[in-house]
DNA sequence: TGCTAAATGAGAATCATTATCCTTTAAAAC
DNA sequence: GTTTTAAAGGATAATGATTCTCATTTAGCA
């Protein structure tokens, strides 16, 4: 099911359904904590050892394309990725790489109701998302 | 008196004031949407050709260690730099690589009530961006 | 089952950024 | 004003993530 569930992700984008794209597409679905391209080729070739470096790239290229991930920003120069296409927000970790989703409907809402009062001059808003800055507390075990 | 002001924040931080941090602190001061290494460089070669590629990525390190300036995540593989310290949110044109400043107080008071009541657990929260993802409506001029 | 455009793979190329290492300089001490 | 010296700058090589090229393979339709 698993497998096909992917299958009908792409073949309803109209995208030709080949084992790379399988492979990739669940491998970001897999992974946790935002993967980048590197860590998506190391989870992969487990399985699927000889697929091309350059076939992962244009993968995701064409996911991105075709809105079946999401690119992360960083502060670093590593892209990052994220299967949840659902609207959600993202609590970055100071001091680690680590990248949280963040999902609270409440928020949107009150965003939402924000800007739909207070208009941007000319520009016409397709997507908020919160960037949420700072550290974990130390986990007294 | 532009030149003092720059001067000054440098000596606040206890930096050596050089030509080129001058230069290139008044460069991402005057320059608008948020240039890349490589506006700066342009820039600042006008007045400055003998400027080193390395030396202004070192001097952008240094300035952002010191909270002179602040880096702005792209979806695009160059980093970009931001001369307003000012907590302050950014919008992205989603067709082009503008980014504007967005200020908004009252935008930031209802987001630090709101994570005032609804705490993330185990998280401390040190800054919250906003990245307003859109288009400018075409210009009817 | 064959056809064909699209996808993949291997490795070279690109390009923003970083490292190296030698020279120069800011600024504190004299 | 000189001297001193750690810090900063410059030239260029190196790095490393990503992209390009092009020959080979394959998904999916006829």
């Amino acid at each position: 099911m698993k497998a096909g569930l992917i299958k009908n992700k792409l073949t309803e984008k109209g995208l030709k359904v080949t084992p790379q794209r399988m492979a990739i597409l669940e491998a970001i679905t897999n992974l946790k904590n935002h993967p980048s391209a590197e860590n998506i080729i190391d989870y992969i070739r487990r399985n699927h050892p000889n697929i091309s470096v350059a076939t992962v790239y244009k993968v995701l290229d064409v996911l991105v394309d075709n809105q079946l991930i999401k690119r992360v920003k960083t502060e670093k120069d590593v892209m990052r990725y994220d299967a949840i296409m659902e609207s959600h927000h993202h609590i970055y970790c100071s001091d680690s790489d680590q990248i949280e989703d963040f999902f609270d409907d409440n928020l949107n809402k009150l965003l939402d109701d924000y800007f739909e009062k207070k208009q941007i001059p000319d520009f016409k808003i397709e997507d908020i998302k919160l960037h949420i800055i700072g550290k974990y507390k130390k986990q007294i075990i």
